[in-house]
DNA sequence: CCTACCGATCGGTAGG
DNA sequence: CCTACCGATCGGTAGG
């Protein structure tokens, strides 16, 4: 019995995540009450509150989740037996990939940092910055005269996310360019640019 | 006594923007009260609404204004006598110039969209579209068979704003990279890639 | 240009 | 005495 419990348990919390990451999406963090969130739950604000201590504890795990599978595309590229060049167009492929099914949890990890409490914050910003370093490593390995200039390989790892990271603003994967078409294109700027 | 009146309230006006674009760059445009703003400018909520009829009305003067100074650097980038490769690398100096110094307009142009009602969504919207559709004219002059492909003018013409505009999450001017190196960074990878 | 307020709604918690 | 969960309401604050 405690089994069932514990799945259903689960469960739940995952369904509210994924209805959080809906209305953050919409509306913003501070645009979506926990009424809300409840509301379109089928549920009551304290049931909400049952399975979460605070607003702000819910905002994490959407963003932890996130970045969780973001994490594991990401070292599945890296685990990769290709050159820097075809191993960083993976990586471009493997955030392409997991943002097309993911985009509300995406927009809210891009655009509702600033509303975790400090300690959660730095655990996710933490993460999201070994996702960088793995791409600063490969670009060293491209362009080493890079790691030569000071502060160079930050920069242009950071241009690099700024062109997948921006896709969630303006890409609808519905359009005529493909997840794996638009990463192309990003890889093929950074690697050889339009020519 | 009514052009002194008129000349402090267009001052008093742009003071208010001023600082709504600070607190809404801080805490969100939800995360910032009327009251705060009122604080902030050592006046009281009344004394905004004075000068300003909603919220939405000051979060789309803090946009407004900083999208018209856009388009002014672009304009003058775009009358240059250049080749389409270097209007592009004076585009990239344009957006990058413009940014320092009005970084909290910047964030709020791009984080803030929308909490605007529709009707003045609308009006910055296309003021955003037709500064993409002057770097997409530069891309088909460039790479003239960009535009036999179906849609792949405007995908590309969007990486490139992604590597300008996401600088907004991560690029401190007072660092080791000064934003004429930026920009210099972000039109090379367009244009020739890293190698 | 301020103090004093409003209808409503916020995130979070009470008793049972 | 526990858990899962409810309707109702807490003290404060939002935009106006």
């Amino acid at each position: 019995m405690a089994r069932t419990q514990a799945a259903d348990y689960r469960e739940r919390r995952e369904a509210i995540v994924e209805k959080a990451a809906e209305l953050y999406a919409k509306r913003g963090f501070l645009g979506a009450s926990v009424a809300d969130l409840a509301a379109a739950c089928g549920s009551s604000k304290s049931l909400i509150y049952h399975y979460y201590p605070s607003k702000e504890e819910i905002l994490h795990d959407v963003m932890a989740s996130h970045i969780a599978d973001l994490e594991q595309a990401m070292a599945e590229a890296d685990a990769l037996k290709l050159g820097p060049a075809e191993k960083l167009r993976a990586m471009a492929h493997a955030f392409m990939g997991r943002y097309v099914g993911a985009q509300d949890r995406h927009k809210v990890l891009l655009n509702e940092l600033d509303h975790l409490p400090a300690e959660k914050r730095a655990d996710i910003v933490g993460r999201q910055r070994s996702l960088v370093a793995a791409v600063e490593r490969l670009l060293v390995e491209l362009r080493p005269e890079l790691a030569g200039q000071k502060g160079r390989t930050w920069p242009t790892a950071m241009l690099f996310f700024g062109m997948i990271n921006w896709t969630h603003t303006w890409y609808d994967p519905r359009g005529r360019v493909t997840p794996d078409e638009l990463a192309d294109m990003a890889a093929d700027l950074v690697l050889k640019g339009l020519g």
